[in-house]
DNA sequence: CTAGGGTTAG
């Protein structure tokens, strides 16, 4: 017996394959070690484990186990934290309580994982004060994860007062927090938190440089951007030798570049990784894409191709608005035609990747195709028809298209789709309306006027010669006015050829730059600027867990002739 | 016998 549990022990160890692990099993059952608790333990945690493992099993094992030990329950819902989903790892947790089992610190941060992954504050709040109750809050490990629960779930004022009682403040701690600021869009105030934790003498590492690497990419702080790269080198550290590369810091690094706009040197970085994988391409095809050289964009997509990876959504994303960049109707027409066969057509991001593109190039037919075609429209997809409209002149569409909108209640307008509103009606001239939707903004949606919604309305007023109304606007306007209002005031002025005002104007933006350019040139680069787009990924995250969403699964042999073309 | 932080994207 003894003998037996010994020999167990050892092959549960050396134990690589399920199959294998099953006849253990079985031989476990034969010689009644099934009730020893560690042999036991060792089965759960490598039938519950993500990569090796086989959840299904290890349910069916933990089901036939009476008094599960707090291990086996630790390993059930770390199992289930890394899986496909997380949810049940919470429902796991709650049975734990529910059968009067005391969670430990290792069950923490499990269950916390979970929490984050499926961003569900609420949840997470109720481990917290469970933490609190059972005393563990001074553990490093279990505030740690309760850290980053909360900076997932974008609560970062809380998440702050937990960092403040984290008993020493390590490098993960630190990372935690930087991580967070960057994905609640205060990429600037990450960069900060960065600068503190060097003034704790706290040495960063990979993961850290990573974290601020993104941050400066997000805030195009190519300065601090720079001097991570410096102290990379200085520690000797290069993430693009082969023997020791790291390839998403290496990514990180290309990409903080690439963002900056140095896309040579991106490019020469790019070249120097040992391996590479979509994420970089993506960073390639995108960064070039966004500052305008769609060709070289697309010569990065197909050189992708030919290294072999397969495009994901990401890259779609990237090739899509080089095509409506550069006007490429033809290759724009089959990257449409080849997401139709995939399950990314019912995408909402590709779908109004498609939108935009279709009207840039002046196709608004297609357009409305794909828009009607969406499933769920989003605020973003219906922003994308609504400003496609109004630049292409056709305000009043675009103005109906708003009020088809607001028909669904679901979609909550917010203060790009206004700056979109507000273009349509200084376009037709329609000043009343204009008013109209001002003040529903402000009163009804709560909606603060940004720099863009003066400028949309100071030209709609004085577009129709309204210009005490203009003025009076600006200067009632607690912003500073930008080269926008200046230039809708002049445009004004130019078509009333009221010259005495157009003097008074150019003499009040004389301190201002030069240079600029107009309100839809604004409006193109809004969203990006104004960074809602995280705040719409991790709602997507939350959803893709909680519904169990299916990856696609696509053929190459289309992309291969799609290259062809 | 178990543990915390990381890359691209409308």
């Amino acid at each position: 017996m003894k003998k037996h549990y010994n020999t167990i022990l050892r092959l549960l160890e050396k134990c690589k394959s399920i199959g294998e692990l099953k006849q253990l099993h079985s031989l476990m059952i034969t010689t009644s070690i099934t009730r020893s608790v560690i042999p036991l333990s060792r089965l759960i945690d490598f039938c519950a484990d993500s990569k090796s493992g086989d959840l299904h099993y290890a349910k069916s094992v933990f089901d036939q186990i009476d008094e599960p030990s707090v291990y086996i329950w630790n390993s059930m819902i770390k199992g289930l934290s890394n899986s496909e989903t997380p949810a049940e790892a919470l429902f796991m947790y709650r049975e734990m309580l529910q059968r009067g089992y005391s969670p430990d610190h290792f069950t923490f941060p499990f269950v916390l994982k979970a929490c984050s992954i499926i961003r569900d504050l609420r949840y997470g709040r109720s481990v917290h004060s469970c933490i609190l109750k059972t005393g563990f809050q001074l553990n490093v490990y279990a505030s740690t994860a309760l850290l980053h629960m909360y900076v997932c779930c974008a609560d970062i004022e809380e998440g702050l007062k937990v960092f403040d009682i984290i008993p020493k403040w390590n490098v993960v701690a630190w990372a935690s927090l930087i991580a967070g600021y960057v994905n609640n869009n205060r990429a600037k105030e990450a960069i900060k938190v960065f600068k503190d934790m060097e003034r704790w003498n706290v040495e960063p590492n990979e993961i850290t440089m990573v974290n601020v690497l993104v941050a400066c990419a997000r805030s195009r702080d190519i300065d601090t951007g720079k001097w991570v790269h410096n102290y990379l080198c200085q520690i000797g550290y290069d993430p693009f030798m082969s023997t020791n590369s790291n390839v998403i810091l290496a990514t990180a690094l290309l990409d903080m570049y690439a963002k900056c706009g140095s896309l040579q040197t991106a490019w020469d970085l790019f070249n120097k990784m040992p391996q590479r994988n979509v994420v970089a391409w993506n960073s390639m095809i995108g960064a070039y894409s966004q500052y305008g050289r769609a060709e070289e964009a697309l010569g990065f997509f197909f050189d992708m191709q030919i290294a072999g990876f397969d495009p994901d959504q990401a890259t779609f994303l990237g090739v899509i608005g080089a095509c409506a960049h550069f006007g490429a109707l033809a290759l724009g027409q089959s990257l449409h035609a080849y997401i139709s066969k995939t399950t990314m057509d019912k995408d909402v991001a590709i779908g109004t990747a498609l939108v935009d593109m279709y009207v840039k190039i002046g196709d608004a037919e297609s357009a409305w195709r794909i828009f009607n075609n969406l499933e769920k429209k989003d605020v973003m997809a219906w922003t994308s028809m609504i400003i496609g409209l109004a630049m292409q002149g056709n305000g009043v569409e675009a103005l109906l298209t708003f009020e088809r909108m607001q028909e669904d209640a679901t979609v909550i307008p917010d203060k790009i789709i206004y700056i979109g509103v507000l273009c349509a009606c200084s376009h037709v001239g329609l000043v009343d309306e204009g008013w109209k939707h001002f003040d529903a903004m402000k009163n009804i949606y709560g909606i603060t006027p940004t720099v863009e919604h003066y400028g949309c309305m100071v030209d709609l007023l004085s577009r129709a010669g309204l210009f005490k109304e203009a003025i009076k606007l600006v200067e009632e306007m607690p912003i500073r006015p930008n080269i926008a209002i200046w230039g809708a005031l002049l445009n004004g002025c130019q078509i009333y050829e009221n010259v005495s005002l157009a003097d008074q104007v150019r003499r009040d933006m004389a301190e201002f730059e030069p240079h600029g350019s107009g309100v839809y040139v604004l409006i193109s680069n809004i969203y990006a600027r104004v960074g809602r787009w995280q705040e719409v990924k991790l709602a997507r995250e939350s959803m893709k867990y909680k519904k169990i969403a299916k990856t696609p699964g696509h053929s190459s042999v289309e992309m291969k002739l799609l290259t062809l073309i």
